[in-house]
DNA sequence: CGAATTTTGTTTGCGCGCCTAACATTAGTG
DNA sequence: CACTAATGTTAGGCGCGCAAACAAAATTCG
């Protein structure tokens, strides 16, 4: 009855690109199923062969033939017999994660860091250093510490790639940089020679988008679907990722989801994309701190003045937590344009989620009202203004996350056919 | 070697919904390379047999029976053979449109359009009515019409399904009508209702979103694959249907794409929605006429004032190009106001165009040069900067080619796996 | 205690559909 | 008229889904 329900709709309806489309072999149900198969176990684990029969409708001859690929290759493991009512105790099934390696890079404005992980996340070491000026010599740093990295753990397990976050527009297909404003790098082909400079397959990725990924991927198992959702990234600047329908949105030459530059008021200050009076000119942790400063924030002059000032949005938390009314007031100012921000975002995409990311979220006791009440205010339906808004779980490792979920996530996509 | 890239690569990533998923079976090759191969046919047509087995890179034997089942199934048929330079002359395939018809229905505010058409989009008969006040009387209405329409062509061929086009909210999978404010009507489960009445598949979709389906499938063929686009429908309030890699945006409950409502201005005019400087009071065709009338814009009383005049948008556009400086005036208020709503669809979503449509685009040498403009200033990238934006090319039968593709989109679509 | 029952996991045979390769058809050409 | 070159068809192998029988391991019951 569903089935015929769903011929009667467009949702989900997809047209068949003829430039370039995978044709489905007799090798491609077996993808498929191998894919849908793991995914369950990742979902439900431990589960038994029985179980996955019957969740996937299938005979248990197909699961047993199925998980023996997948055990051969790696991807799962057999844990224990365990007990059961009546007959025969079933055998488990586990995502093997352990001994599968991840090199996390995330490179931001002042340092770099690099985390050896494994599939679920957990961090075996952790380096850092300063970000070099050049990529060129990133890419040198990176294949001495990589290279030491895997040589000090390696009885611990294999690596299976290498996620680079960095703070910029990237093309993920030919993992190149566009630009990282922040960095000063433009059209920087990264990914190949930094693959062969640590013999691994290597992923680049915008820093939010891949927080995304992270929260898409490594969230609450077996909590909602989140396949609509907005990770919201404040720090020095204010960027999205934006997942739509699963996938995430890249528009024409990966320039999409700058949900950071909308406009809040027409003559409002001057901001570094040259616009004025953008979400990121009034809510960045420098427009915060401007603002506790008692100084009128100006794209070209502002990060000077902050640094002089030897505040950062740290100590202004800080200091709203010590009592201070004058860091309070900033930051909840923050909080309100965030907010009608925020109601941009949920009356145009209607998302399930925003999650909020950056050192702000230390101060989520302060803004959450403030955040609650102008998105409320602002929100077109009654779905609108009930959008959940979420603070980052681990906003320490959030972008470390996002690198491991790069290499790990590939692993248990759908495949993609036709 | 690019399928090695693309395995670096997260783009196009999907995650498999494990609560909602579809296993692959061993029809599932056939499914998908039949899907193909009709779409290839689709942009290509005429092609031979041994032409798709070169474009989908397998043996002509494949294509041989494939085809058959297509031949057999009524999607496609065999043309003449045609010269050639050596050898055996090949057999064309067409996809068969004639006689497959479509009863095509757009429910506007004051007035029913009821279209008779088949899968190419041409139409056969069309029919107009006063829109009923409730929708079982339209229903009715629709019964004893459509019987009537296909009594009347039935030597023509067999109607495949009925697609419903109305100005508001849709659940596109349930049929329901969730918000339709200009009509009145809310939460009406017409889809189910109206197939008993008229025997026939029905598919039931919001204006703008359908309005853009068009354009993607029955867009110019062989030209640029539009997967992310954005189909702005102005009239008397302003619309949106967005396409994100190659799907519809719908967002949680079906209330995404309503930019319509991005804030231009804090304290700007108050709108429908409720709130204050939305694109949509200040873009509108009520806007557009109250601003020519000299009359500031306000929601509650507006159309009131508007409808006493006497005037329409038609009228203030036909006296700009009988050179009412007025007139001209302010459509190119409109225009500016419109682009910078665009700008924010072009810094957000940037896609690869935008489309218009409405009675507005009846002034578009006035309005393009100002939409132009407008966009190039806030735009954030070169890459906004230069997004294309096009008037509707059939802009009387949008609606209608929407309804059309309703019906006949799904016919092509690739076969949703995993 | 042993047969019956119940549940899990494995093995086996069938058939659909991909895939290769040979074959038939139809034109031009030396 | 044989040769070449192209299109379209037919035949056999082989992988894999699919169903059904079989083996294994536990509990229940006479």
């Amino acid at each position: 009855m569903l089935g015929a329900q769903t011929k009667f709709a467009t949702e989900g309806m997809r047209k068949i690109n003829t430039r370039s489309f995978v044709r489905a072999t007799r090798a491609t149900p077996r993808e498929v199923n191998r894919q849908i198969l793991l995914n369950l176990v990742r979902e439900h684990e431990p589960i038994s062969r029985a179980d996955l029969a019957r969740r996937m409708e299938i005979a248990r001859g197909m699961v047993t033939s199925l998980v023996d690929e997948l055990i051969a290759d790696g991807s799962l493991y057999e844990g224990a017999t365990v007990d059961s009512p009546r007959g025969r105790r079933p055998q488990m099934l586990f995502v093997r994660t352990r001994g599968r390696l991840v090199v996390a890079v995330d490179v931001r404005f002042s340092r770099t860091y690099v985390m050896l992980g494994d599939f679920s996340g957990i961090a075996i070491a952790l380096e850092t250093f300063d970000t070099p000026e050049t990529p060129e010599t990133l890419v040198a740093e990176l294949r001495v510490r990589v290279r030491r990295l895997l040589e000090t753990h390696r009885d611990v397990g294999t690596c299976e790639g290498l996620g680079l976050v960095v703070p910029g527009m990237v093309n993920n297909v030919t993992g190149r940089i566009l630009n990282a404003p922040h960095l000063g790098w433009r059209n920087v082909d990264i990914r190949d020679t930094l693959a062969e400079s640590v013999q691994l397959p290597v992923f680049v990725e915008n820093a939010p988008i891949a927080c995304a990924l992270a929260q898409m991927w490594m969230g609450q198992r077996g909590g909602t679907d989140l396949t609509d959702f907005v990770y919201v990234n404040v720090s020095d600047g204010v960027g999205t990722g934006v997942v739509v329908n699963g996938q995430v949105l890249r528009g024409v030459r990966n320039t999409a989801g700058e949900f950071g530059h909308v406009p809040l008021s027409e003559n409002g200050p001057s901001c570094y994309c040259g616009g004025h009076g953008c979400l990121e000119s009034y809510t960045s942790n420098l427009a915060t701190v401007m603002r506790y400063l008692g100084q009128p924030f100006a794209a070209p002059t502002a990060r000077g003045i902050v640094e002089a000032s030897g505040l950062n949005i740290d100590d202004v938390i800080a200091r709203a937590h010590a009592g201070d009314a004058k860091a309070i007031a900033a930051i909840e100012a923050t909080a309100r344009y965030l907010g009608a921000g925020l109601a941009v975002i949920v009356n145009t995409l209607s998302p399930a989620q925003i999650c909020i990311g950056g050192e702000i979220i230390e101060a989520w006791d302060i803004i959450a009202p403030s955040l609650r009440k102008t998105i409320a205010e602002r929100a077109l339906t009654d779905v609108a203004a009930a959008t959940p808004v979420v603070p980052e779980k681990a906003p320490s490792q959030a972008r470390l996350r996002g690198a491991t979920t790069l290499v790990a996530a590939p692993r248990f996509a759908a495949p993609n056919i036709a």
